[in-house]
DNA sequence: CAGTAATCAGTGGCTAGGCCACCTGACAAC
DNA sequence: GTTGTCAGGTGGCCTAGCCACTGATTACTG
C-alpha cells in the first residue's frame, strides 16, 4: 500500500510559483515585523514595487494568504493580519466543505435554518416580540437570520450553521426573498414552529 | 467581550469576490459534468471566454480551487480534478458530540433528518414508489430510514446523519412513531416535500 | 528500423498598465 | 454637535501580451 517510490526514478520535482514564495515569505514578514492582530500590511501597489513582482502576483500571494486564515483582504482598506485561529473542534470538518459541491452545501444549511427557525419558534414569547416585529423597514437575510439565531441560542444546529455559512452564503436581497422572511418572522412571532421550518425551505435555492 | 450586535444596527454584509463565486461554480460545474479524478477542466483561455470573465479573474478561482484541493493545475498541462480527499474530517467533529447533551443532538438530527426526507420527495418517482410502498408490514425507523437514504443519495446530509445517528439513536417503536412513519413514507411517495420535512419535525422528541 | 533530437502547438505563469468600486477621514454646511 | 460632501488611497478586475513548461509529432541519425 505504500507509495514507495523507486530509488532510480527521479522525483518530478513540482517547482513552486511564485506567489506562493511570496506567501510564505510575506508570512514571514508578518512575524518579523512582530505585526499583530488587525495591524495593516503595506498596499499592494507598494508592496509589489518592494518585493520586485507585480501587482497582480502580489495580491495573488495575499490571496492564499488569506485563504489560510492568515490575513483579511478589504476592498477599500487594506490587508489586516488576523489573530491566529483559537481552533476550536470543527476546522477539519470545515475544511472539507470547501471540496463539496455548493449545491451538497445549500440543501444541508437550508436543513439546519429550518432546525434553527423552528428553535426559535419555541423560545419566550416576549422575546420572540421583542426581536422580530417588523419596524417598518425592509428585511434583509443577514438582519432577519441574526435575530433567529439568538433566539435559538447556542448549541450544535449554531455551530453548523457557522461553518456552512462560510460556503453557504445568504441569498441576495430580492424581492422573493423579503417574502420569505416576512413569512418566516410572521410564523416565529406567532410560535408556530412548523410554518416557520417550512418557509426556510427552499430559500437558499438548492 | 462579547462581539453581540446590536439588533438595531444594520449588517456589515460582506461581499463576494467575483473570483470566489467564479470557484464555486467551477465546482458545481466539475459536479455537473460529472467529472472524476484525472479528468481535465478546459483550458483558461476557453473557460475565461465561456464565463465571460477576464483570464486573471479565472486564474484565481482556479488557484483558489487548487489550495482547497478541488483540482490540481500544472503548468503546461492544465486544470485536472482531484479525486476526494480520504476526507478524515468528520471524527475530529463526531468525537465531540458525545460531550454535548442528547437534546441538542436531538435536535439537530430532526433537522438533518427532515433536510433528507425533502430530498427523497424530490428524488425519481419511480424509485420512490419501489421502495416506499407499503407491504402489510408495519414501518419500523431504522428500515423507513434506511430507504428514506437511499432515495436521498449521498451527500453532506447523509453523512451528517451518519455522525449524529450515533448519539443520538432512533425513536422506540410506538403507535406515534408508525404513525408518523406512514406520513413520512405517504409524503415522500406523493412528491410532497414540504410535508415530508414537517413529518420529522419532534419526530426523536427533541 | 530503432533510437534520439528538434520542433511545434497548446497550456499555465507572470508582467504591465489602466479603470472602477469601495472605504475612510477631513472639512464644510447646517 | 451633527450631517453631508468629497478627495485620496485602497483593492477588484480588465486588457494585452510575453515567457516557461509540457507532450506529442516530426525529422534526423546510427
Amino acid at each position: 500500500m505504500s507509495e514507495e517510490p523507486s530509488p532510480r526514478r527521479l522525483t518530478p520535482l513540482r517547482r513552486e510559483r511564485l506567489y506562493e514564495s511570496l506567501a510564505a515569505h510575506i508570512s514571514d514578514f508578518i512575524e518579523a515585523q512582530g505585526l499583530v492582530g488587525g495591524d495593516r500590511l503595506p498596499p499592494e501597489r507598494q508592496l509589489a514595487a518592494e518585493l520586485g513582482v507585480s501587482r497582480a502576483t502580489l495580491s495573488r500571494a495575499l490571496a492564499s494568504l488569506e485563504t489560510r486564515g492568515r490575513i483579511e483582504v478589504r476592498h477599500g482598506v487594506g490587508a489586516l493580519v488576523r489573530e491566529p485561529q483559537p481552533a476550536g473542534g470543527v476546522p477539519t470538518w470545515e475544511a472539507g466543505l470547501a471540496q463539496r459541491p455548493r449545491s451538497e452545501v445549500l440543501v444541508a444549511r437550508e436543513a439546519v435554518l429550518a432546525g434553527l427557525a423552528r428553535t426559535a419558534a419555541g423560545a419566550d414569547s416576549s422575546l420572540r416580540v421583542a426581536m422580530l416585529a417588523p419596524d417598518g423597514r425592509p428585511r434583509t437575510f443577514d438582519h432577519t437570520w441574526r435575530c433567529v439565531r439568538r433566539l435559538a441560542g447556542d448549541g450544535l444546529l449554531a455551530e453548523l450553521d457557522d461553518a456552512l455559512a462560510e460556503h453557504a452564503p445568504g441569498p441576495g436581497d430580492t424581492a422573493g426573498v423579503r417574502e420569505r422572511l416576512d413569512a418566516l418572522a410572521d410564523a416565529v412571532l406567532r410560535g408556530d414552529a412548523a410554518a416557520a421550518a417550512t418557509t426556510c425551505q427552499g430559500m437558499l435555492g438548492g
